[in-house]
DNA sequence: ATGTAATTGAGACAAATTCTCATTTCGGCT
DNA sequence: AGCCGAAATGAGAATTTGTCTCAATTACAT
């Protein structure tokens, strides 16, 4: 597991430059939590590097997804958001109302070992989400 | 499940009048396969139906998808794209080229029955993503 | 055939993302 | 500590994607 302040060493250790930009774009990424999206992270990293380019944070999220240490996601609006951390994510999602419910275990091991093997696949991370009506719309209809 | 040709009638079934901008729209759905965007529709359904407008077909998406007829996804680009049909979706999704292997059993009913139960939540449809390296990129480093 | 509410096209608008290029910066090497 | 070259950046233009408005059209029940 590639957890928080490991973001930083993976980007050195794979030869990227620490650069004050994407030092503010991490420390944003590790603190912020969850579902940042683009934009959000902008506005964030912008209080620690005022600087902060909007090319740079596209740039910056594209590189750490290509390294694995970041993934994207697909909520609800048109942007794209991204969470931390190598292992698996897990949502509920409300095709009504747009909520969001997170769950922990969804016992995806087993079956990454055999597609792993299957197609010659080095396995580094997961999403799983399922989509329906939450609790909420479920009575107004 | 709702495959293929369904779509048309669950959009008559659930009260929605069948235009001819919708057929077209549904049409290129169901030949063109998995994973189109809505610019690649609205190419597509214009050599059906010339008229066809992007409004139209960002409204017929959001219809389709609302109605669990069709479900976004997300695959390497900005663009949102979308699969058919009501069950689960597979993929296999490689960080380095953006390549996407389909896989089919995932055996997330138990899951799945789990979680409507917990979250009071009725389950419609999931995507299971896993993400990491393809046997292509293994090599050429 | 008629009436009516649903649907549409066109284009303005807004947001998200990509591209370009001159300038700056990191980090290895004296 | 200073130099160098490659990597990275900022600024803004350009493109792509998605939303909204409204007058005109259309499907469909009657
Ligand atoms: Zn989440
Ligand atoms: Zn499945
Ligand atoms: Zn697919
Ligand atoms: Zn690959």
């Amino acid at each position: 597991m590639d957890t928080s302040k490991n973001i930083s060493e993976a980007l050195k250790r794979a030869g990227y430059k620490l650069t004050a930009p994407r030092k503010a774009i991490v420390q944003v990424l590790e603190k912020g939590g969850d579902h940042l999206s683009s934009s959000e992270v902008l506005t964030l990293g912008r209080q620690i590097y005022p600087l902060l380019s909007r090319a740079t944070v596209y740039r910056t999220l594209e590189l750490l997804t290509t390294l694995g240490l970041i993934r994207p996601i697909l909520l609800r609006d048109a942007a794209q958001r991204y969470v931390t951390g190598e292992g698996g994510h897990h949502h509920l999602l409300c095709r009504e109302c747009g909520a969001v419910f997170e769950f922990e275990r969804c016992g995806a091991e087993q079956l990454a070992a055999e597609l792993a093997e299957r197609f010659d696949f080095q396995i580094r991370g997961h999403l799983l989400e399922f989509y329906g009506i939450c609790r909420n719309c479920q009575t107004d209809d």
